[in-house]
DNA sequence: ATATGTGCAAAGCATTTGCGGAGAT
DNA sequence: ATCTCCGCAAATGCTTTGCACATAT
C-alpha cells in the first residue's frame, strides 16, 4: 500500500491534535498542520474532526465563550479555561465517581456523561 | 414616576428569566415574552439579556451543543442536559469546596469559578 | 432638546454543505 | 470508470450592530 494524498492531510491534522496540551481551535489546528501541507484549508480540517470524532479518536469540547476546540479522547477528565489568555487546559482526574454524582440528581435522570470545566488565570498569565 | 414603555419590555422578559426551570435559549424567551409585548423583537431580546448580564442579575449558560442559554443569576448550582429534548435542568448543590478542586491544578493556576454539566436523559425523556 | 430604548434589516462569525476537480484503485 | 477526498465558495444559523423613529425627561 502506497501513502495516499488523503492519510497525509489527516496524519498532520491528527498530529497537531496529538501534541496539544489541550483542545484546540479549529483554527489554531489550521495553521499549525499547515506548516506541513501547506494547500489545506479549513473546511478539511472540520470534516477530518466530525470524521476523527465519530470514530471516537478525537473529542469535541465547548468552552465558556461558546467556542468548539478538539482534543485527542483520551481518558476522562477536566478542563481549565483562562480568563486572559483563552487557552484551555487539560486537568487529570476526577473528582467523584459517576455513581456519587448522579445521587445529586432528581428522581428519574439517567445519568451517562459529565464534564467539569474551571476557569481562572494560567500560571503563564498569573 | 410613571410605568415606562422600556420597563415593560424588560420585566417581560425577566420575568420568563425568573419562572424558567432552568437555563432558555433567547428565542424560547421571545416566544414566551411575546405573549406580554406582541411587538418584541429577538435583537431586543438580546440587548436586554446583555445587560442583565452585566448587572449581574442573568447568568449566560453555555450547553454542550454550543448554544447560548439564559437563567437567573442565583446561587452555585449544576446543569443536566437531555440529549433526547436537548432541554437543560438546574441541579442544586455542588461536589466540593472550590478548595479541593483547586488541589487538582497544576501549580501556579488560579482558579476564580467552576461549572459541571452533566448529560443523560431526563425523567420526561427516559 | 437630549437621552434612552426599540424593531427591522444588514452585517459578522463560526460552521456546514455543494460542487467540480484531483488522486488512487 | 469508480470512489474517496479536497479546496473553494456559497449557504446556514446564531448573535450583534447600524439606523431611523418613538417615548420619556
Amino acid at each position: 500500500m502506497s501513502t495516499t494524498r488523503s492519510t497525509t492531510q489527516r496524519e498532520a491534522i491528527w498530529g497537531v491534535l496529538d501534541a496539544a496540551v489541550g483542545p484546540l481551535l479549529p483554527e489554531e489546528i489550521l495553521t499549525v498542520a499547515r506548516r506541513r501541507c501547506r494547500s489545506l484549508g479549513l473546511a478539511t480540517v472540520y470534516r477530518a474532526l466530525q470524521r476523527l470524532e465519530d470514530e471516537g479518536r478525537a473529542a469535541r469540547v465547548t468552552s465558556g465563550n461558546g467556542r468548539v476546540r478538539f482534543e485527542v479522547a483520551r481518558g476522562h477528565h477536566h478542563h481549565f479555561e483562562c480568563r486572559d489568555c483563552e487557552r484551555v487546559y487539560d486537568v487529570p482526574g476526577c473528582l467523584r465517581s459517576p455513581r456519587s454524582l448522579e445521587r445529586t440528581l432528581p428522581a428519574g435522570f439517567r445519568l451517562e456523561a459529565h464534564d467539569v470545566r474551571m476557569q481562572g488565570v494560567c500560571a503563564d498569565c498569573a
